[in-house]
DNA sequence: CAACAGAATCAACACCATGTCGATTAGACT
DNA sequence: AGTCTAATCGACATGGTGTTGATTCTGTTG
């Protein structure tokens, strides 16, 4: 059994390969917006990535992790900004902040946020990373309604249940819109604001 | 070119091969709920149906289409349901007894609407059926806010786009609570009948 | 009832994408 | 120069898809 394929091991600082891991990550995503997913094989990326599939394989496992790689990449990028955010007292403000930020986000990643929504049913791996994901959004959107005056607490009616509707309503209104047109974003965004701003009992 | 294989011509009243037809989305619909739909291949539906590979392509041209046909036969018959449900003016009213049949039809259809939705990307044909049940939803939401005394228009603030963001928030939070439980459902629904009753004025 | 048509079924095949392996080259560090 | 490991390739095995031509079953009609 020689100690071949590792497949994720290859940790050192900025070795070669590392170039070629984000050449390989990066032709994916190009891939991902020109054909999908289903379409788009695992030839399709070491050719774009100037390599052979036998290559490829030597940096990722399968396909699954490379898109997952590349999931990972862009969701971390995600929870970078995040944590920068600077964070407002007044709801109205955080509420208008948050929505822009989350406008910026679809439209730079729309795609890649795409397709982590996908594939997080049948790629495990993704699930978690997007759950995690949303988990965050849930969390802050729970304290606004919170110091907006929405009862605290896990009921039906209270505010973590609520944050995490909105939350969902978020992602599929922006999942839906980031496919039309920039256009359709920015209205996209005012609608989900308004009506989180009713639901924090904000507007009348 | 012997007229082979018309795979969708077989029309005719109640033939013996129309039963297939029924096991096989059966079959398909046990199947996806136990392996989901990429591990379920063509020979295990095949095999669940009690025929080989080569009889199932005779009825169904592709996998996709098998699981297309079933989506269309779910939701036809959400659209029945649908026309036969009666019409309150009462906007409280039929905003919950919306919120009741709903409830109803995750019970019922989870599984396979989770799927329609899942490749309604995928799979153009299922993305039309879905899109289109949408469109049922989104409008019924529609008619509920103007009668709420809700702006009527496409505005971003207007009833329009107000029940469009609404019912994407009710489809994804139902997505996820009927993955996991009856009780997650009915309290989904309570959230989601809630954030409702609240955006169209009804409910300080 | 015989014979014919079309419905229904099958087994075998070709194709293509995936993932694996052993062998080979390129690079860096003594 | 030598050697160890990172990196790459080509060839192979596997498995699922969709196709085809032959074959059986079934109902209809002269």
């Amino acid at each position: 059994m020689p100690s071949h394929h590792p497949a994720r091991s290859r940790r050192a600082t900025e070795r070669k390969g590392d170039v070629r891991e984000r050449t390989i990550l990066d032709t994916c995503e190009a891939l991902l917006a020109q054909k999908g997913y289903d379409a788009m094989t695992v030839g399709d990326i070491a050719q774009g990535a100037g390599i052979t599939r036998g290559a490829l394989y030597f940096y990722f496992g399968s396909k699954q992790e490379v898109v997952t790689a590349l999931v990972a990449r862009t969701v971390e990028h995600l929870w970078e900004r995040s944590r920068a955010t600077a964070q407002t007292d007044e709801p109205r403000q955080a509420i208008a902040a948050a929505m822009r930020r989350t406008v910026e986000l679809w439209n730079e990643h729309g795609l890649v946020m795409r397709t982590a929504i996908d594939l997080s049913l049948t790629v495990p791996e993704i699930g978690e990373l997007w759950s995690h994901t949303a988990d965050l959004f849930i969390t802050a959107i729970t304290a606004v309604l919170e110091r907006a005056g929405i009862q605290a607490g896990t009921g039906p009616k209270q505010a973590s249940a609520m944050a995490r509707a909105l939350c969902w309503m978020i992602e599929r209104t922006f999942y839906h819109a980031s496919q039309e047109s920039r256009g359709e974003l920015q209205k996209a965004s005012s609608t989900c604001e308004h009506i989180w701003l009713i639901s924090a009992g904000l507007v009348t």
